[in-house]
DNA sequence: GGAGGTGTGTCAGGATTTTGACATGAGTCA
DNA sequence: TGACTCATGTCAAAATCCTGACACACCTCC
């Protein structure tokens, strides 16, 4: 007798759904932008607190920070973000846009507010707000 | 430490991050047991629903049927599904649990019960209903 | 001052996944 | 019958991510 009853009805793997689900329609989203997914939310999150570390974007984003190293070299390389040669306290150094990262940032946030806004379609904003805060609960709850 | 600002409130990014705790509290949970959260995923669809092909599968849980392939070869490699050497109709062929993989999903259906109940510790029966009529209606917004 | 612990960046290897491609079997329709 | 379309399985290459490991910088405590 399964544990976990009616897979259908198992909030846990429906939550992986709906990730996946987002997941792909967001890199649909932004493939035309020539942007990951993980791109993107090392630019995002960049764009909303400028100056974080590697770590400090991976942990953001939960990769390891050996993936976020990748990330964050290949937009180095493309330009749209900059991090000084050599740390001036410890050994973390922070990142910032340029102008064309925070062009490009600004493309794939609409791009990726249409997917949710899409996503939402079916919730006014009491239930929005009410789902936010369920997935808060979720993911404290987990982690 | 890391408030994220208005990130903190876009239902996609906690969505994500709440899939993403999932997942690593499902990877811990089932380290012990040998399985990974994709061999895991396919074994319950299989226990769910028997006879689903490689492609099938490969929809159910949101991966392609390349990935899905390589798990069905060490599932079946560790003797814990079986396939048909050729398929009776077309080129599908349908992939069955054997004794020990009923076993061992049995195993892993207890361990992932565990972490989703931690994971809706703070609602109750009604709470977990709308969230996963939330979730459903997500999924198939974006789908 | 020195030892130990923590956080960080980075390298290397392996595992997993995706993309692209190709061939096969089945169904549709002229 | 033959051309066309679609779904499936599979192979190969590339991309991505994770695990393990190492060195460096800072901090605390003795």
């Amino acid at each position: 007798m399964s544990q976990v009853g009616d897979l259908g009805m198992s909030v846990g793997y429906v939550l992986k759904q709906a990730a996946a689900a987002l997941r792909g329609a967001m890199d649909d989203a932004l493939r035309p932008l020539d942007l990951t997914v993980s791109q993107y939310s090392c630019l995002e999150v960049l764009g909303q607190r400028s100056g974080l570390s590697n770590s400090e974007l991976a942990r953001a984003t939960f990769v390891t920070r050996q993936a976020m190293n990748q990330v964050l070299r290949g937009l180095q390389e493309r330009g749209l973000l900059t991090r000084p040669a050599e740390a001036s306290h410890g050994r973390s150094r922070p990142t910032e846009l340029t102008d064309e990262g925070r062009r490009a940032l600004a493309a794939a946030s609409r791009a990726v507010a249409a997917v949710e806004q899409r996503m939402l379609a079916g919730f006014d904003d009491d239930g929005r707000r009410r789902l936010l805060g369920d997935l808060l609960t979720c993911r404290d709850a987990v982690s």
